[in-house]
DNA sequence: AATGAATGAGGGTTCATTCAT
DNA sequence: AATGAATGAACCCTCATTCAT
């Protein structure tokens, strides 16, 4: 069927869509699926109930819109541009994981993983979609960067798994931290560092161990 | 009033309530509070609908009693029996940190951790109580060992609670991925390795740094 | 079947019958048959629920049983002993009156009087009890005490139905109230009056109007 | 928020909010609060279990709104209208003790009134009510008649409040009975004659008692 | 005979979804 | 396209009644 409908009505529609989307994803991801009502996203964003369905056939369908076209893989994609051949491999990673870091913290995509957390049991497909989208990618990219490190004899020989592991999972406890007790703590003692990120990743690289003999770098 | 019960009686009482806590705390931590209802938890504990609430005033109360009676230092106070002052500060670091990963792994402590993230923001009061009870415990243990540690010239001079962060959070990740995606998923791909806790410690320990001319330890 | 229990027990049984049907009269008054737990009732007859459940077959069979054993004509027999012949009709009527008054606020004839108020519509059987029980003796007691007062030359000539309603109801309105909003009021300001009935039946007996050149009796 | 229903939308609404106090008054009165249920309700209001907590938070706000919005003065009122100064005061006497009853009837002021002794025990607030709304009014006015007729020599001298008493308790009562026992029985034998206020007023002012050498008025 | 744990039907209430306006 | 009144399934919870001890 053509669409016939103008230009700005179009646009409207899906301004009204995203408003719609950004409502369900602030809620849902502030109380849960289930506690956030379809009325009160609907009020969020700025329309009646009755509005909300003529834009979505149900709340969970709301769930998946988010999922589907949210959940992209930009984050990755985001870091992946920082990557160059260019400086240390050491420089590399931290630079690619500081702006993995950014890329969560940002926009919604922090609320999009909270969620995909806390509903991938309700949602089984979230899971996937958080494998094949947030997961890969940076698995990929952290590990072509050991690899590379390896094989330049910048790195101790390592299972590129495992330096994911210790990298990133921190970067993805903090951010589900920020969207769950965080917001009900005073002071926020304990993410909160600016430059965390950043010692972060030296302490992994370097170690915790002292090597007595040896410049620190 | 005196509790006249048989003894067979009582302790079958006993038994119930538990029975009820451990059906909610699977159920809680499945699907989430909203999503489990009670007449589901009750047939899980084998009982009817009504029977449930001979036992606890409300479904909330089953929550409350579950964090009251379940949420204890337990998880801390067992990390913290394990720690000695024999052997070198590295030892002690890991043993400690496996300590504290199998506590989570056992018994329903990762339930209960995943139940603080996911309805933290509908009861704050799961807040305070993950900073008492989890938290605090374990980064005090972790300070001492690696001041202890900087002390001895076993570690360079670090933030501690930086170690905390690199060291123990992505155990806290591996916990809640535990109960998140990881049923979701076949194969479980992430975070399975029987040794991984004692493989990553070893990597934040020592870094991914190459120092050429100094042996490994 | 004989009934073998040893008397003891027999009159054992026999009280804890009339416990358990005052507690659930008291309660059945104070706060409606519905709101009237059979937990409640049994707890304040000194049982366990279980065992309100031996003497009586269910929650209605207590109603049931209150209105055949307690909701005789005891009221009206009562005051029908006052009746004799002596004394002028005045006297009479009033010492009638006054005794069926008297019978009214004694015991839980009252409670049950309410009780047939405020469950009529429910138990329709209470209604044909009421007529038969209670509205059917006073009426002719009432009734014969009026037409030998008229034949006598005492009493204008009157319908007794008429005197009945003038005369009985207030009091019948008066142990309503006694059992509804009296509780709830502090300071009982409305009916009250120790000889309130008296000089009730005296208003009615001598009018409020004045009969100048008359001595008032 | 402004209430921009369109009107024909609006007036359905304050209909329908009508047409559940109705339903919610007439179920209440037959069966009592308790025993009328939600859903009942609202079919008799023509409408599903659901729609009525559109247009009331509870069962008992329906309760609350019935007495706070037809629990008002109106009977007292529509009664004091009728008091005018013409006229001796046995005549004024019976016009507004007989309004007094027409409201009563009238209406679904018997409705109200007969759930306000049914459910005062369990919302006492109703009581207070009742005094502030209907018994003191009618106090009040009977209280004025009655002295102005005692100055004026047409009544004897007696306590305005017993006149109140002998006078109106037999019209409250007669109230109850039409919504208690009245609908159980055949024939309504009691309390049913077309002119039995005029006859019971009557009765009242002039007194049962036969006072011979004067002429009845 | 007495208990009180257990049951499950039923009631009040919520909320995702539909539909007349 | 937008609204919000209406629906009814589903949920939490109560309580009359049963039954093993």
């Amino acid at each position: 069927m053509l669409d016939r409908a103008s230009p700005p009505r179009r646009r409207r529609k899906q301004a009204r869509s995203r408003e719609l989307l950004d409502a369900a994803l602030a809620l849902f991801a502030e109380k849960g699926f289930d506690a956030a009502s379809a009325e009160e996203i609907a009020a969020r964003a700025g329309v009646s109930k009755g509005t909300l369905y003529l834009y979505f056939p149900s709340k969970a369908d709301l769930l998946g819109t988010l999922i589907a076209e949210r959940f992209s893989s930009r984050v990755a994609v985001q870091a992946q541009e920082e990557s160059t051949d260019a400086g240390t491999s050491h420089d590399l990673l931290r630079d690619v994981v500081t702006a993995w870091w950014a890329a969560l913290m940002d926009d919604n995509a922090g609320a999009i993983l909270k969620l995909v957390f806390t509903e991938a049991r309700n949602f089984p497909r979230l899971t996937d979609l958080w494998f094949l989208e947030v997961i890969q990618p940076v698995r990929r990219l952290v590990a072509r960067i050991v690899e590379r490190g390896i094989e330049r004899g910048e790195f101790r020989p390592v299972d590129p798994d495992l330096v994911m592991h210790s990298l990133v999972l921190p970067l993805v406890m903090g951010c589900l931290y920020r969207h769950t007790l965080g917001p009900c703590v005073s002071g926020d003692p304990l993410i909160s560092a600016p430059d965390l990120v950043r010692r972060h990743v030296d302490l992994v690289l370097e170690g915790l161990t002292q090597h007595p003999l040896v410049p620190s770098r």
